[in-house]
DNA sequence: GAGTGGTCTAGACCACCAA
DNA sequence: TGGTGGTCTAGACCACTCT
């Protein structure tokens, strides 16, 4: 037997998938639902709570229940480049600031992943990469102290500058001081959103963030980089091409 | 200024995140919580409510509100792999069940992905992948009504077949067939799970889905198979090893 | 049976937003 | 200013689990 908010969600989520309630509207307020069911206030604000929970809905006090663009997708993040790059409808509202970036020594974790000394220096670069308004995407990367060593001496580009405003191609760069970057590794998964980055990105209930966790590494298989990549899961998607062996 | 269940939500957060409430342990009762915090009983549950949807706890009845293990990971999928594969930790109480297989007409979107026309025969498969007792994978898979019967007539091998045991590698059902298959493109997103899934998965509350969608072509181009895979959230992540282009 | 969380009620006050 | 959702209270009954 189904329960009695458990049915109102039900039959909401129902008029929403078919277009009853379309992305944009707004669901009948909650004294209407009261009214219409028969039940408590908590109990519609149970049914609308799962729905948010779902990421079909955003409640906006003052305003409305308001239903959500589904699959609203407006960011590509592409393995083989360095940054994500927006796609071609991206426009010109997308930009990307760098946070923080300055050397700091390794700890366990970074230092596994890198192959390096626990200790050893290492740039640590922030990111903010936005969409209009919004960041829709973190990006915290690590750079092997060498590496950004020779890139300083070969480029006279400093890692560690934030201030630069459109921060060259790092891929490049790693090339001119003569390490390749040949391949990455990369794992996906995804979570909810710590308060941290909800508030950061700006992102309703219910949305998940899709999670990047990428090694760069030369022909000799030294890692040049790593990075963690946290993607409002509804603004985000990764795309890869795969060769089959035969 | 806080709410007063932002502030519980904060304080056991932290306290989850610091290990003073280890994965596996149980939180303080509700009745003890109302006592310590001086609260109603409903702002207690709504500061559990957060941390549940924040993927952080189970509330169990009759048990307790239990503390999630993190990261828990037990399955990998490869892309170059047509089925996922599991880790080596996996262990033997892995298998795949063929829950539907059967002919049938493309749809609009089907029609897209594969390069057909609408209406065309398509092979539509769906499986569930279990670890232990619990789906933790959900494939639904399109193939290419001509492949299919390509196999067939080469291989003896039935697409339609749901009763297989252990169905054979598609890839090399295919490459039997004449058409190799060479190249995926994958596009990997999350979401929360629908309530169909979550019952299918016994997944709790705050863990959003893997999402990915895959297309295999063969070398002219010609698509053989489309895939989603709808993974569980806190059960599987996606690895890729991605060459870079000099 | 005792204790757990799950649901539900009927009120109340508040912050927010649009007209 | 009136309507919206957000929070909170103090009760109540229920299903579930363990001992």
């Amino acid at each position: 037997m189904w329960t009695k908010y458990e049915k109102i969600a039900r039959e909401l989520r129902e008029r929403i998938t078919n277009g009853t309630y379309p992305p944009g509207s707004t669901l009948p307020p909650i004294p209407e639902l009261i009214a219409t069911y028969g039940v408590a206030r908590e109990t519609v604000r149970n049914a609308i709570s799962a729905l948010a929970n779902e990421g079909l809905i955003t409640p906006k006090a003052g305003v409305g229940t308001i239903v959500r663009d589904t699959g609203v997708v407006t960011l590509h993040s592409k393995p083989t480049d360095p940054h994500p790059v927006w796609d071609s409808t991206a426009g010109t509202d997308s930009k990307t600031i760098t946070i923080e970036a300055n050397s700091e020594a390794a700890n366990m974790e970074i230092a596994e992943l890198l192959g390096v000394a626990i200790g050893d220096t290492v740039v640590k670069r922030l990111r903010h990469y936005y969409k209009g308004k919004d960041v829709v995407l973190l990006h915290e990367q690590w750079i092997n102290g060498g590496v950004a060593g020779l890139i300083l001496e070969r480029t006279s580009y400093d890692c560690t500058d934030k201030t630069t405003k459109q921060p060259s191609d790092l891929y490049s760069l790693m090339r001119e001081a003569g390490h390749i970057p040949s391949q990455t590794t990369e794992v996906v998964t995804t979570r909810m959103p710590d308060p941290e980055e909800k508030e950061t990105m700006n992102m309703p209930p219910g949305i998940p963030v899709l999670v990047t966790l990428r090694v760069t590494r030369d022909g000799q298989q030294k890692a040049l980089e790593t990075s963690s990549f946290v993607a409002c899961g509804d603004r985000a998607e990764q795309t890869y091409t795969v060769q089959i062996p035969t």
